[in-house]
DNA sequence: CCCCAGTGTGAAATCGTTCTCAACGCATGA
DNA sequence: TCATGCGTTGAGAACGATTTCACACTGGGG
């Protein structure tokens, strides 16, 4: 079917050694290297990657295993890891677990079998813990999501930072009785209820923080169930953008008036935020960055692979919108 | 570094052959597959992709290229796609061209490299006329675009249907004057365009159609000019998602009030658009379908590869939303 | 007792590259 | 004249699997 570099090789009156030579770096006289390259075109040859890649052991291919490419976070990091890549000349294998930890055990394995040159991960809590740099044949970057042992190379948001910046925001706009849903399968759901905890501690406030499965519908069905409690909050916030959808759609389903009834603060500034009436306030990820910084770490440690792991640290952008405008505490009985 | 299929017999005291076999499903005895099951689980050993891809001519992977995953569109078919491949027992290499036609000639090369077993492809205008089947030594579906050439199986949306009705249904809501912003890379815009252009003269009216690039910003400053006009339109159809953030985004920052200065309607029910005010009527798009629908066809052509090619077209369902709700005809001196 | 079919096994060829190594031609310098 | 070296080339050995082929063993039927 498709020509070889036999076939080249036989049109082009050289040996094989010499078209891999010219159609690589090596030193060939120009006479044979045009020859090659005609033979090349008249062929239409194309070198099978397989064979290149199990002769040289250089797969040129890195691993990008994330929970769910049409989370806007992970859509927008993987296209900045894809460029990067691209650009570095390596392809990039892409795989979604659902945050389900079997499957990310079988992405792992299917990295091992690719032999891939890197992998960029972000795992789940139930196999962070469990994940260890010398079980891997290659460099492993976590993204989004930090490992305790800091066996690895990460890079994540300040999320304790970031949600306690939302709580300081809150109250400084005269909230009190601010909520949180956070997402209970990462870390980075961790992160930020702790963040929140520890933002709505240090004002003296009582936290409330729930945990759930990072979906939409999940948001929305508990926050239907919350605010349909007696002890209603003022404030409720959520730590990624699809929370922040299930949120703002039952509200609107209840009829409340935001942020008159219920503020509403998150993460993630996708485009549909500041279009919705009240705008939302976000905290905004610098989402492109990541993918870079990954790359980046990623092409570092295969170039030092002994230097000691290092975590990048990303700090997000406070966006103030209308959801979270100052409080009239007139329907409040008690004071301030 | 790993284990080989090598080692692996030598650890079961068995010859390479019958390790393979015993991986795969010829027949071993019960007691030699136990021994190389364990000398695997010893060793660690997983399969190189790249020798038995070389060795097998078969590799197990399709090719996905699509304008930018970043398209709402195109995450929700490939994600799907994925999931379709990976139950296959297949891998899938996506590639975002950016409507770039040299990109799109890069991705093909490397899909030939790749020895893909089929491709999945959304294609620019520029490329799709010059697309021949018999350059491809594997099964192409095309996706969302369509070739006049037929020589491809394809799985489109009913694209002129599909503005038909969002004329149809404008019309009968008592706009008259209707604008159209398509894309102009793709046939998709194309055929929206047609379609729309159509449907105007069906009911008598002068159609007034723009190309522009498929990007949001596009669509924001083209709805910007368009409407600072003098015959600003009543209405404007837009032919994606993408356009849609932009238009609406266009008449938010004249102040201009939907839909009673200017209704709209456009391609993609994306999860924000009910949830701005007012709601956006828009014609949705079965994505998943494409996704799955795409592999079917792919999956069937590898099993009769001579068999005629297909063209799956599948309809929109029209969402109606507040943006086009009956127009007042008050303001307008024209009689009807 | 022989033949045959069926089962299980190993040796070796093969896939399409890259890469090592030896060798060639030719110019240069001793 | 001969050794040295450089630039260029080809033969052939990998890489790690699958697959073909031949063969050994078993048991049943003639």
């Amino acid at each position: 079917m498709t020509a070889n570099i036999k076939d080249v090789a036989r049109l082009a009156g050289v040996s094989v050694s010499t078209v891999s030579r010219a159609l690589g770096k090596g030193p060939v006289s120009a006479e044979v290297r045009r020859q090659v390259e005609a033979a090349v075109k008249a062929t239409g040859y194309r070198p099978n990657l397989s064979a290149r890649r199990l002769r040289s052991q250089r797969s040129q291919t890195i691993g990008l295993i994330v929970a769910d490419i049409r989370n806007p976070f992970f859509t927008a990091v993987s296209r900045a890891v894809e460029d990067a890549a691209y650009r570095a000349g390596m392809r990039v294998i892409l795989c979604n677990t659902g945050e389900d930890p079997e499957r990310e055990a079988l992405y792992m394995r299917l990295m091992q079998e690719e032999r891939v040159t890197g992998l960029i991960f972000a795992p789940t809590r139930a196999t962070i813990g469990g994940l260890r740099a010398q079980d891997f044949d290659y460099p492993v970057v976590l993204i989004d999501r930090a490992a305790a042992s800091g066996e690895f190379d990460t890079v994540v948001l300040d999320n304790r930072g970031a949600s306690a910046r939302l709580v300081d925001h809150l109250v400084e706009r005269g909230y009190r009785r601010i909520g949180g849903l956070f997402g209970s399968t990462s870390t980075t759901g961790i992160e930020r209820e702790a963040g929140y905890v520890a933002g709505m501690s240090a004002h003296g406030l009582i936290p409330d923080a729930r945990m759930i499965a990072p979906l939409a519908p999940a948001a929305e069905d508990a926050a239907l169930a919350w605010l349909a409690e007696a002890e209603r909050p003022e404030a409720i916030i959520v730590s990624n953008g699809l929370f922040l959808l299930g949120l703002f759609r039952a509200a609107r389903r209840l009829g409340l008036s935001i942020p008159r009834e219920l503020a509403i603060a998150g993460f993630d500034n996708e485009a549909w935020t500041d279009l919705v009436e009240p705008g939302l306030t976000v905290i905004e990820q610098p989402v492109e960055t990541f993918g870079r910084e990954a790359m980046a770490l990623l092409f570092q440690r295969l170039k030092t692979p002994t230097a000691p792991t290092r975590t990048v640290m990303l700090s997000g952008t406070l966006i103030e919108r209308a959801s979270t405008h100052a409080l009239t505490r007139a329907r409040f009985k008690e004071p301030l």
